[in-house]
DNA sequence: CTAGGATCCTGTCAGC
DNA sequence: TGCTGACAGGATCCTA
């Protein structure tokens, strides 16, 4: 999934159930899935959840943090009194748990964390808090959007003139937080063909880009991102948070909310990419 | 140093 | 039906 909105979103939620409850066993399915020992976890209350770029820290009070990346297919599942689930929106959110992709098991005094992933790219990481910032990811990783300045942000889009745009911002050395989906929306709205080379770019576009990760994270976060509410809605049928918010993401075939051209899909970067190709032009 | 491609892993879907 | 290859909301490692 997860990107930034989602993983802000997750931490939003369970900040709400998790806040000051221990957690009393955790159940490793998969080893490679969870970094570190265990043991110093247990009984340990959570005092605080953050994020970073797309990654979510749940700091224990004994000075312990939980690290957790998603990466493309992880998904985070509270039951309890309540139920919360967000992440890579699939069955999973509604289903019988644990189920075939679930990859560890967090009890807690109040109900049950799952972490669910089904490639297993993802991964929770013991580190002491005091740590986190060295950890080599956390590290590298550049400011978040609204942190970031336009002189900034230019400077390090600047360290990779050739290479396409999207490219560029998937590199979370750049900016942190931007994945496949914002990528193309943030493009979209600031106009610009996802393989025009970085280097090309003239000051106004860089402006108009950064406002435009900003915008549609923003757009997003205030959606709900993919949560469980999004992912079924009231009424028991299907949603697609997508919808609400995406202009071009899984938008292919569909007309361009601005001119009605047709939107496609396509290949940048190795990724696929969706455009309109009247809005985005190659070459500018 | 950057750029681009392969790689980790599992599941699904389109096309024979 | 059964097989095959492409692809997937990410990041790292390797090579040129």
């Amino acid at each position: 999934m997860p990107e930034l909105p989602e993983v802000e979103t997750i931490r939003r939620g369970l900040t709400k159930f998790l806040n000051g409850v221990k957690i009393t066993k955790i159940k490793i399915l998969c080893d490679k899935s969870f970094i570190g020992p265990k043991e110093v976890a247990i009984n340990q209350k959570i005092k605080a959840i953050n994020r970073r770029g797309k990654a979510l820290l749940i700091d224990l009070e004994n000075g312990i943090t939980l690290m957790i990346h998603l990466r493309m297919t992880g998904q985070l599942i509270f039951r309890g009194d309540e139920n919360f689930a967000g992440g890579h929106p699939t069955d999973s959110f509604v289903n019988e748990l644990p189920d075939n992709q679930t990859r560890v098991i967090i009890e807690l005094e109040n109900g049950t964390l799952f972490f669910n992933d089904q490639r297993k790219f993802g991964f929770i990481k013991v580190l002491e808090t005091v740590e986190v910032e060295n950890d080599k990811f956390i590290k590298s990783l550049a400011k978040e959007p609204w942190d970031m300045t336009f002189a900034e942000f230019k400077e390090n889009l600047m360290h990779h003139k050739s290479a396409p745009i999207k490219a560029t911002i998937l590199d979370q050395k750049v900016i942190a937080g931007v994945g496949n989906i914002y990528a193309d929306e943030a493009l979209y709205y600031a106009q610009i063909h996802p393989s025009y080379a970085t280097g090309m770019l003239k000051d106004a576009q860089i402006e108009k880009l950064l406002e435009g990760i900003r915008n549609v994270m923003q757009a997003s976060i205030d959606s709900g991102g993919s949560t469980m509410k999004t992912y079924v809605k009231a009424d028991g049928t299907k949603g697609d948070y997508l919808r609400l918010f995406a202009k071009v993401f899984r938008r292919e075939g569909e007309p361009c909310e601005r001119c009605g051209t047709e939107i496609i899909k396509t290949r940048v970067a190795g990724r696929g990419t969706h455009i309109c190709p009247n809005c985005q032009k190659e070459g500018r």
